[in-house]
DNA sequence: ACCTGAACACCGTTCAAGT
DNA sequence: ACCTGAACACCGTTCAAGT
């Protein structure tokens, strides 16, 4: 399988229609239920388009080819989630760093386990098609948003920013990952909950430096 | 797809004449060959018995099906991780807390990004098919040789030593996976060789109390 | 301008027939 | 005891024909 580009992962055409803006919605929360209850592994374009009410041909017109609308999909929910992520960095800016790593690391772990089903599901999506190019575009805009939050921490600011900031991501999003994907056991999530905390917050604090002049910094 | 259970996985009879296992190790190094050369995308099962000098049916003989021999690749492969890091926790055994979170983060980089293009194939194969089986239980064996070796600690011993060694391997695996998975630019690894055993080491140091008795032990 | 669905190439899997 | 490969069901994708 050739890697497709980003570009022609995209529509095949933008509807220029009511009801064909209709039809690529309907296929794509088709495509999300049969995901959603039937797997990965059912999920075949003639089931979608049959679930959609449309013809295969029809959702070939819009996709131009399955791959494409896996891509849309991710590309949605990933989104959103980073979206989320950067509100929660929103409302933490200015606070401490112990504050700041504690409050997106609560904030990753509700979103990723509020919808337990779908979080499994994009990791399947993730591998099967090759989707780095979404992950890792989200990944860097989070990574600026959040380098920026850690300049902002009140009491210490760690020495490299840029490579905290990194980090953080790919430590909550990988352990967090690692154990969804392995049967996400509620024992093991309650060990993630209280730990992974820990984690981000020393390794934060042993990088650190004291803020300039804390003093005078306004609090948020 | 039915999510098919350990034993199904296993190769379908075990093979009692000298050609057929010669025949099985053919089949095996040819999923790997196609694997490695042609990616997960075109590892058709012609195609690997094509490479091994075999008919399609004979694969089948001892293979059930295609997940049965994805599988084994990665029993192998992540067999044989697993062994190099319990060789590893070994000769950390007695160290300080922060050279044996240190030798652990190092061989894990190591071993990870040595033989990049095998890593990634196996994370590729890993979410295509369902491996958590394997995974889960090579992450247990691991999690109880690490538990022992924090425990061996000179200088200081986790709090919990059950739930830090599962949250190493947790963070390390997941960590490296995410940046790997991600393209592995030269550049992330420098800061993932960087920073990852600085998040170990503080991790560890922050939850853990001073050894009873220090000079009692003796030095490895 | 949009939709249909039979047709095509290819894949995983089986099994009657061979040695 | 082991191997072969045509045959089958199913999948992703296309395109001539419709409205």
């Amino acid at each position: 399988m050739a890697r497709p580009t980003s570009a022609a992962l995209k529509p095949r055409k933008s509807p220029r229609q009511a009801r064909s803006t209709v039809t690529v919605e309907a296929i794509h929360t088709a495509a999300i239920q049969v995901l959603l209850t039937d797997g990965v592994g059912r999920l075949t374009t003639t089931r979608v388009a049959e679930r959609a009410g449309v013809s295969v041909g029809t959702m070939y017109q819009y996709y131009p080819h399955k791959e494409a609308l896996m891509f849309a999909i991710i590309r949605a929910h990933v989104g959103s989630i980073i979206d989320s992520m950067m509100a929660a960095a929103d409302r933490l800016s200015g606070q401490t760093l112990a504050r700041i790593s504690d409050g997106l690391v609560a904030a990753w772990l509700d979103l990723k386990t509020e919808d337990l089903a779908g979080s499994r599901a994009t990791y399947g999506l993730a591998a099967e098609f090759d989707i780095s190019d979404v992950t890792r575009r989200e990944s860097e805009r989070l990574a600026r948003a959040l380098e920026d939050l850690l300049r902002s921490a009140r009491d210490a600011v760690p020495a490299d920013p840029q490579a905290a900031a990194f980090m953080l991501i790919a430590v909550m999003g990988g352990a967090v990952r690692n154990v969804l994907e392995q049967g996400a056991q509620a024992e093991e999530i309650a060990i993630l909950r209280a730990e992974l905390p820990r984690v981000c917050r020393a390794y934060l604090a042993s990088g650190s430096r004291a803020a300039n002049e804390p003093a005078m910094l306004t609090p948020a």
